[in-house]
DNA sequence: GACATAGTCACCCTTCTGAT
DNA sequence: ATCAGAAGGGTGACTATGTC
């Protein structure tokens, strides 16, 4: 999908895009490849190929941080495909309280596709561990992280991560999915396990308190229901990925070829 | 002149959370 | 169960600018 992006190109938004798919330029070697392009400046035009020169260099070099640099927040779901091997899903846990009063981070919930690691406030959650577990990946998915997750991370371990990010809830409501987590979970058949699978963050905070007076059953539920967050995040990702590809049309502009 | 895009602004929507 | 507040993204209207 990402080959098939030219709103990254300053002054091409969704129509312009439009435009050149149904020209039969579909990807960025389509649009190199031509000497010149009917609706599109000849001064313009050599500017966007150096752009896409240069994009087709940092893909091929996976330095995600230029693609992130020049698309939209909206848009960073088009790097999925690309990145999914080298992203991470992300869920925290919090005491419950507000930023600023007295809130603070109970749980990191990183899960890559095969390997799920929770960090736990106390025993290995810190800055350093943060960041290093972090730097491993150059793709973040979360629901709803955009307002809660993220800036809650910021302010706690003055930590703003620079890669791109597919929040799952608004891209959800973009593709048609709308509700909270467990709702569009139940709506896609995507189950849980059984042990957490009636769980809202609500009990979350209240594990974390139960296992702060020495209930190690209430941390090991804890972490089941960050672990089914966080794996759950990349079953949704993968559909609302595929449903968001549908809504460009490409792939009608694609069976044309 | 027609059309498309960018930027800005205000308002709306949704989620999460706490209080009742 | 319901409501209100906070926060950020979405959306639409408007204006300015660029291109054909």
């Amino acid at each position: 999908m990402i080959k098939n992006t030219f709103s990254l190109l300053q002054g091409i938004g969704e129509s312009l895009e439009k435009k050149l798919w149904s020209n039969g330029i579909l990807y960025w070697e389509d649009f190199l490849a031509a000497d010149s392009i009917a609706f599109i400046n000849s001064r313009n035009k050599i500017w966007y190929d150096q752009h896409l020169q240069l994009a087709l260099k940092n893909l091929a070099t996976r330095n995600v941080k230029y693609f992130s640099k020049f698309l939209k927040q909206r848009d960073h779901w088009r790097l999925y495909k690309e990145f999914r091997d080298a992203a991470v899903a992300l869920d925290i846990e919090t005491n419950g309280l507000p930023i600023g009063h007295g809130g603070c981070v109970t749980m990191v919930g990183l899960y890559n596709g095969f390997h799920y690691t929770p960090l736990i406030k106390g025993i290995d959650l810190t800055k350093k561990r943060l960041e290093q577990e972090l730097n491993r990946y150059n793709y973040i998915i979360t629901f709803y992280g955009s307002v809660f997750d993220l800036p809650f991370l910021h302010h706690v371990y003055d930590l703003w991560l620079d890669v791109p990010h597919f929040d799952l809830c608004f891209c959800g409501r973009r593709a048609g999915l709308k509700g909270g987590l467990k709702k569009i979970e139940a709506t896609l058949g995507i189950m849980r396990e059984e042990a957490v699978k009636d769980f809202s963050g609500f009990d979350a905070v209240r594990l974390w308190n139960h296992a702060q007076q020495g209930n190690s059953q209430a941390l090991e539920l804890l972490i089941t229901y960050n672990r089914c967050d966080t794996a759950n995040l990349f079953l949704l990702a993968d559909i609302i990925f595929e449903r968001l590809v549908a809504q460009t049309g490409i792939s009608s502009f694609l069976c044309l070829r």
